[in-house]
DNA sequence: CAGCTAATGCAACATTGTTGCGTTTTGCAA
DNA sequence: TTGCAAAACGCAACAATGTTGCATTAGCTG
């Protein structure tokens, strides 16, 4: 982990997720890079890139996991979690609207780590 | 499904749910019940105690689906969706922050079925 | 180009949720 | 009180999603 290298793989899925205008799950990049690589290395990468803060990690309404390219992160902004997402009912894809900001206050004994709102 | 019955198991889970202060999933359910019914038995109980709206259903920020008493819902008030969730990372439990109500504006061709806001 | 170790593939397993079907139980009404 | 329609249940089997262990492969660095 302290050394990350860059594989085929991993530029494969990384390349799906930032060319979606929506937010994708495991299965839908596995299919996506198909052949390319094994399911389990799929969850590794995934997992790595979230760590790396290369892609954001987002949960749908039905408790589907997905995810979706960072917009402004590579760009000398920090990595936000602090917009929001709409959720379709029916279609089921996510989109990140990053111009709505959300500020809550809560009780002082609550520290706010990440933040989804889910519409 | 159109006249829903009172059941053993039913008010079993019911009554775990309505008494825990955060919300719990199936597999806490189930074990909370031990022995009263089986566990596929959980799975359509709470499916029905949610379309009945008895209780709220929300995803965890982990993507675990939890559930949760209705605190105002029996009193003459309607069925809320649009009020605030605390979801802690270590312990993994769910808070009703009924009383922070939330408004966001969407652009026209968004329709607000549902709400969640999990911090 | 040699070596360290990150990354992969495969197999096996775990968890969570669903479906079909035959049986039991509940609530209502005769 | 009893009979009955269908709501609810148990069981078994299946499906989807995610995890772990371990031997092998392949990136990076010196």
């Amino acid at each position: 982990m302290s050394n990350p290298r860059n594989t085929k793989a991993k530029q494969a899925v990384l390349n799906e997720i930032n060319q979606s205008s929506f937010a994708l799950s495991q299965p839908e990049i596995f299919d996506r890079v198909q052949g390319m690589c094994d399911r389990v290395t799929v969850y590794r990468i995934l997992d790595r890139l979230v760590t790396e803060n290369k892609i954001h990690k987002i949960v749908n309404v039905d408790g589907t996991i997905n995810y979706a390219r960072c917009i402004r992160c590579n760009d000398g902004y920090e990595h936000a979690h602090d917009h929001l997402h709409f959720s379709c009912i029916t279609c089921k894809k996510i989109e990140c609207l990053e111009e709505h900001l959300i500020h809550v206050k809560l009780p002082n004994t609550y520290q706010i780590k990440e933040l989804f709102l889910t519409i």
